[in-house]
DNA sequence: CTTTCACTTTGCGCCAGCGCAAATTCGTCT
DNA sequence: AGACGAATTTGCGCTGGCGCAAAGTGAAAG
């Protein structure tokens, strides 16, 4: 039997009670999954949902002609895989382990009962879906209207809002990501995400190494990113 | 009171019992609103959610320098306006009247009673959610990943899949579109567009006049939207 | 220690598609 | 009917960022 301090101290459980979270942990079970795992496939049949309960998961898109896109990184307490949420059969996504996770897993025969029994569970899980959808609709705006460089810069702000640990440098984004990573989830090359880190880095606006970015002004950042193009009217 | 004969053809309501109709009617009323008419603005406070009974809305959100992009249009019997059930509490986005409209409308106070006397409309709700969720996904896939000339063939495409009407000379799209408006929805400017719809013109694909298109020929747009770059490996 | 492999950097040429401009067409209003 | 304004078409030049290529670098494995 799984604990109940394993999830009382994240927000999506923050209001529920002892005997909820006692419901919301039967039927759960906790899995390990080493960096770079798959803890579902893409087109794989939806039959489970999950909480990250430690590490960092990527989503990844892999489209007809194999380009791959990160749809967006996991953090620890959030659900993800709630295909059954959505009416969904299948994962549009894959989930891949950013670093060794720690994993959650419920069934999603358990759904209904859950829904049922812990109307608070289903309202978090919704919130999310609503939340990833507001997320998902702004990324369209800017990739219809934004330029390369400002799309980098907002994603590396949004990393490090979202899964920064601050060191005496800067703000580190938490999880190993590479060029490529970054070129996936702003629609670009790694070879141009690799110019425009290498540009800044002498502007003195990140840093890092391999597989480590560090965002050491953030204000600046921020500038380049609403960077709008000057216009006449 | 409103009739519920108004919803009950709508697959939304398909499951719904007469008396779950009436209730779900309760507290709803319906309004016009002429072409080109805002039914609600983008960053006003959400007060209501809304039903499409007749016509065709279309949601545009504006960024802050002023460019505009048509997140989606609302077919007759979508709900729209659901910020409600995302937990928002003011609308991402403005809804216009694309041609004359006919909208049923509930305070946001009736969603948690719905919620819990209705459950299938909540449930039919968060399943519209759900959909939006994955479409928005596919576009951000297709604006990462695909030119502009692919882009735009899907565009009509599902167009022409979700509001087209069969005529003589193919499948027309059920409401006034510009040009602008199918440039808003590709990311794309309307030159690009015009350029790209007279070519097809041409090739026999599509047709159409002002505010007016026409596929002639689904499949060859098909193709040209799956013209993947052709790979190496 | 050195070998290997994944990741990163950088140079160079090219082209899809945008910005700008101007002419044209069509629906609508008076 | 005529005039106005919105929508559309088309030409032209330019450039952001991609494709291709190749060299450099750090980390992990043997």
């Amino acid at each position: 039997m799984l604990d109940r301090s394993l999830i009382a101290g994240l927000p999506a459980f923050a209001a529920m009670s002892d005997d909820e979270l006692g419901l919301v942990l039967r039927g759960a079970r906790s899995s390990r999954h080493p960096r770079n795992s798959e803890i579902f496939s893409q087109g794989q049949e939806a039959a489970s949902f999950f909480l990250l309960l430690s590490g960092h998961v990527r989503v990844v898109q892999t489209t007809p002609s194999g380009e791959q896109l990160i749809a967006r990184y996991i953090n620890e307490g959030e659900l993800f895989g709630i295909a059954v949420a959505m009416g969904r059969e299948s994962y549009p996504a894959a989930a891949v382990a950013a670093v060794d996770c720690i994993v959650l897993t419920w069934a999603n025969s358990e759904w209904t009962r859950l829904q049922a029994a812990v109307p608070a569970f289903a309202a978090a899980a919704y919130q999310t879906i609503g939340a990833r959808l507001q997320e998902t609709q702004e990324r369209v705006v800017e990739m219809a209207t934004e330029q390369v460089d400002q799309r980098v810069a907002q994603a590396l702000l949004r990393l490090v809002e979202r899964s920064g640990r601050k060191t005496d440098a800067g703000v580190e984004i938490d999880f190993p990501i590479t060029r490529q990573n970054i070129a996936e989830m702003t629609g670009t090359t790694l070879h141009t995400v690799s110019r425009l880190l290498s540009a800044w880095q002498v502007d003195g606006l990140v840093g890092g190494s391999r597989q480590k970015v560090t965002v050491t002004d953030p204000q600046g950042l921020q500038l380049l990113a609403e960077n709008r193009r000057q216009r006449s009217d």
